[in-house]
DNA sequence: TGTACATCAGTGAACGCGCGTTCACTGATGTAC
DNA sequence: TGTACATCAGTGAACGCGCGTTCACTGATGTAC
């Protein structure tokens, strides 16, 4: 039997989530460590002891935060790296797809930079854990690729890492861009630049064995 | 007449020292946007108020804790860039300097990592303005180099971008090995991964104008 | 279908506390003669 | 060198305010029979 899940249960989840909105939304302004409670809850438009109904403190809504922002990120690397045929074509899409995602989710990305290195230590694991697991998932995607064969795991880690870090930053970099004087073409160069970066770093990939290799 | 810079004068500089000095201590465990003021002037153990005889607000001496924390990159980039020759000696050097800044100065470089993106605008201009600069010097000094020749300004800026960008990523990235099981040797897989993708880049710059050059 | 009881998301009053900022002050240092 | 006045870094009391957390509660939803 459905249920509809419970009518009371749909509610508290509802709730739950006007919670994340509402402090995704403060936390535009502010870093997590300087979030209230009361605040929060005001603007949800509930009394300020419903939030214990749905979490411990803003540490563990914190966290729950991360998963919503960084939990789309394995779909990522199935379709830049998997989808997409030759490396020109890829790098063209891992870019596109950051810029289209910081358009899109603009809040999520600036949390993301704001506390992957902030002042509480639960949100700061919970990145970490999710920037780690999706380098292990983009060297994985790298080993299938022809470029790569012969290359240790630990190289391609290493690779994996450099690009997500570039691709990190990068968000990053889009963000601030906002507030510069023609924000579109200040965006449009830190694209085009981190496309030519990424292209750079690939070239270096691809003569990587010939200068440095050791197996 | 030498004067002494008067004792008055002397007296003030020592404790708007030491508000610095509390306030870092104090942000290693917290954000900027979370400092209190009396947090701050307790520690030093001076009046709240003695506060505002040195700075408007934490805002203002964050700013100055900016200051404190990246004035020395620019000697930094002649030691690496100039100093050294051979492009081996100067990614060996560069990573030193880092590993090494970030043993000396840890609260320093958690700070800017830390408010690089914070909640704070000031700190986060001033800390965006420092890069940038350092980022041009990077850039300027490159272009001295022989294999730099025939590069324009603007390739040469985003390759320079793109150590910088590594740098300050390695930086904070050893400071997270801190609470790692055997933290020394974390650290060491950092340095050395930080030594490995500079080295990508640097055969990616060698060949970049046969694969992808355009003037 | 109807009734009686259990669950539990959200309420609202109350608490003690530390915050940033104001203000008039003190007393050592600095300066003019 | 000595005196009289000015400067100004640091003081301490006072303020109003919003915070996180507690507690007993309400009333709609859920469940057992």
């Amino acid at each position: 039997m459905s249920h509809t899940v419970g009518v009371r249960q749909a509610r508290k989840q509802r709730t739950r989530q006007a919670l994340l909105d509402a402090a995704l939304g403060l936390l535009e302004e502010q870093s997590l460590s300087s979030l209230g409670l009361r605040e929060v809850t005001r603007t949800v438009g509930i009394a300020p002891t419903a939030f214990y109904r749905h979490f411990h403190d803003l540490g563990e809504l914190g966290v729950a935060l991360v998963e919503e922002a960084l939990g789309s990120l394995h779909a990522m690397v199935r379709t830049v790296l998997i989808e997409q045929a030759g490396v020109e074509a890829q790098i063209e899409s891992a870019v596109a797809v950051v810029d289209r995602h910081v358009r899109e989710y603009p809040a999520h990305v600036r949390f993301v930079a704001r506390e992957r290195h902030g002042g509480v230590r639960a949100v700061r694991q919970a990145i970490a854990g999710q920037l780690d697991r999706f380098g292990a998932e983009v060297a994985e995607a790298l080993a299938t690729q022809p470029a790569a064969q012969g290359w240790t795991a630990r190289d391609l880690r290493m690779l994996a890492d450099l690009f997500v870090d570039r691709l990190v930053t990068t968000a990053a970099a889009i963000l601030d861009t906002e507030d510069a004087d023609d924000a579109e073409a200040a965006r449009a160069r830190v694209v085009e630049a981190a496309r030519w970066q990424i292209r750079l770093i690939t070239i270096g990939q691809q003569h990587w064995k010939g200068e440095a290799g050791e197996g």
